[in-house]
DNA sequence: CGACGTAAGCGTGCGGTGTACGCCTACGCA
DNA sequence: TGCGTAGGCGTACACCGCACGCTTACGTCG
C-alpha cells in the first residue's frame, strides 16, 4: 500500500557488476555501489541484509545467464560444453572471480548446473561413490583453472623476472616459456581433457 | 651497530598463523598480530611492508614444511603422494586456505614443489605442451579440491534443508548424502586417481 | 668509561570500511 | 482528503590499514 520500492534485486546486482568490472575488487563498497545507483549507502540496507548477500546477489546475476540444457553429444562432450560454459560466464567478470568462488554454493544457477552435471553422469552409467568422485573431479578441476587463470601465476611477469627466475627453478621457467604461447582457451581444454580421459576409464 | 631486531620474521608468521588457527580469517588484523606478540601495531611494519606481505609471510610459513623430495616409486604415485603433502599442509590451517590461495604465486616453497613435480614429470617423459598440460591438470585439481574441501559445499547443513533441497535439486542431494558417508581423505584421493589416470593415457 | 648516532618500538591521527539507529517523506488506499 | 506504511537517507560508531614523527634502547668508537 505505501510507497514501493524503486529498485529491483537485479538492478542492485547489475550495479554491483559494473562497479566490480569497472574499478576492480577492492573498490567495491557499499559506498561505491550506493554510488553507482545514485542513492545514498543505507538505502542499500532495504534489499539486502548486508554485503555478504549482496556479493551473492551479484555472483548470481553473474551466473544466471549458463545454459543448463546439455547439446546432444557423446556424454563426456556433454560434460566439456556444461563445463566451458560455467568457465565463460565467470570469464566475463574476471574482477569477480574470488566472489564467485565464496558465494558459489548458495548459487542457485550453479547448483542448477550441477545438477545438470549429475544427469549427464547418471545418464553415462555413473551412480554412489563412482558419480561423487566423478562430480568431485570436474568440479575441481574447474574451480582450480579458474583461479590459476585468473590470479595469473608467472605468465603476468617480464620475460627478465622468468629468466632470473629460471637460475633457481630452471624447469618451472622453462615451462612457464611453453605456456606463455598457449591460448588460454586451449589450455583449459587440454586439462579438461585430461580429467574426462580419466573419467571414461575407470 | 644500533639497537637489534626482538623478533624474527618467522616469530611473525608463526603469530598471525597462531592468530588465524585460534579466531579465525575475519579476525585477523595487524592489531591482533601486533596483540598476539604483545608489541604495538606499527612495530609491525618494522618486519613486514605491508598486511598482504604479513599474510604471505603466514603462507610462506604454512607451506615451509612440505617435503619436495619424491618417494622411489613409480612417478604416477610420486605424483600422488607429492600432491597429498601440500594437502596436508593446507589443511594443517584451514582458516588460512583463501589466504594460502591468494599468496601462492610468490610462496618459495611451492615454487620448489612444482619443481619437484615438474622433475618427476620430465622422468616421466612429458615434454613441451604435454608437460604443461600435466602440470595444470594437477595444480587445478590441487587447488580446485581444496578450495572445495574447507569451503564445505551442501556437507555442512543439516539433513532437514538438505531433503528440503531435494525437491528442486534430487541428484544434487542424492550425491551430497552418499557423500556424507565418504572421508574426505578418500574422496580427494580417488579423485585425484581420475586426473592421474588421465595422465597416464594421452 | 662515556657520548653518540642509528634504528627499534610505539602513540597519534587520518581516511576508509560496514552497518545500527532514527528521522523525514512519498506514496497507495480508505 | 487524510493517514499509515514503508522507502530513502543522514548521522554516528567501531573497526580497519597505515603515514608520520617521537622516544628510547642499544652497539660502537673516541
Amino acid at each position: 500500500m505505501p510507497r514501493p520500492k524503486s529498485l529491483t534485486r537485479s538492478a542492485l546486482a547489475a550495479a554491483t557488476l559494473a562497479v566490480l568490472d569497472r574499478d576492480g575488487l577492492a573498490a567495491l563498497s557499499m559506498r561505491a555501489v550506493a554510488a553507482e545507483l545514485g542513492m545514498g549507502t543505507m538505502s542499500l540496507y532495504r534489499y539486502v541484509a548486508d554485503r555478504d548477500e549482496l556479493e551473492a546477489l551479484a555472483v548470481e546475476q553473474a551466473m544466471s545467464g549458463v545454459d543448463t540444457v546439455p547439446p546432444k553429444a557423446l556424454w563426456d562432450k556433454q560434460l566439456a560444453v556444461l563445463v566451458e560454459r560455467v568457465r565463460a560466464a565467470i570469464a566475463a567478470h574476471p574482477n569477480a572471480v574470488p566472489l564467485t568462488m565464496a558465494h558459489r554454493h548458495r548459487c542457485p544457477s550453479l547448483l542448477r548446473w550441477a545438477e545438470a552435471v549429475l544427469v549427464v553422469l547418471t545418464e553415462a552409467g555413473f551412480t554412489g561413490e563412482q558419480r561423487v568422485f566423478a562430480l568431485r573431479a570436474l568440479l575441481s578441476y574447474l574451480i582450480g583453472a579458474t583461479e590459476t587463470e585468473h590470479r595469473s601465476p608467472l605468465s603476468g611477469l617480464g620475460t627478465d623476472a622468468m629468466s632470473r627466475m629460471g637460475e633457481e627453478y630452471p624447469l618451472l621457467a622453462e615451462t612457464a616459456g611453453t605456456a606463455r604461447v598457449i591460448p588460454p582457451d586451449i589450455e583449459f581444454r587440454r586439462g579438461l581433457d585430461v580429467v574426462l580421459s580419466g573419467l571414461r576409464r575407470p
